[in-house]
DNA sequence: GACGTGACGCTAC
DNA sequence: AGTAGCGCCACGT
């Protein structure tokens, strides 16, 4: 399989980082946008490299973060001024668009 | 190199 | 609407 590349790496961390303080996305969109295999990259990626990046900003497809972490992050979202009803977040609402960023950097695929 | 693991997601009951 | 099952992809052992 296509290894993962410090690039691939850099991405979504930048693109982590661009969610705006209000909205949040899902592990789907970010993979979507850093144009990955697969969502559970992302994951990985959170993980192993969360370190000074607004992860509590990402949840899964349901609006609903790992059960590990969730009673922190949603805590940290709520006060960030994020509704949060009933451990939930309405993405309906509040999905950050990717789609509305400036071009990621090229890469070589 | 096979086997298990996991900050996921979709579809089917 | 909630749960369960399977597919997914890269990583550590």
């Amino acid at each position: 399989m296509a290894p993962i590349t410090d690039i691939q790496v850099e991405r979504v961390r930048a693109l982590v980082a661009s969610i705006p303080a209000g909205f949040v996305a899902t592990y789907g969109d970010i993979a979507a946008a850093a144009e990955l295999s697969s969502p559970r990259i992302v994951g990985w990626i959170m993980r192993t490299d969360s370190a000074d990046l607004p992860w509590h900003r990402v949840l899964g497809a349901s609006g609903k973060p790992a059960p590990h972490l969730a009673a922190r992050q949603l805590e940290t979202l709520r006060s960030e001024g994020v509704a949060v009803h009933d451990g939930r977040v309405p993405l309906k609402s509040i999905r950050f668009d990717f789609g509305a960023l400036p071009p990621l950097p090229p890469t070589d695929h």
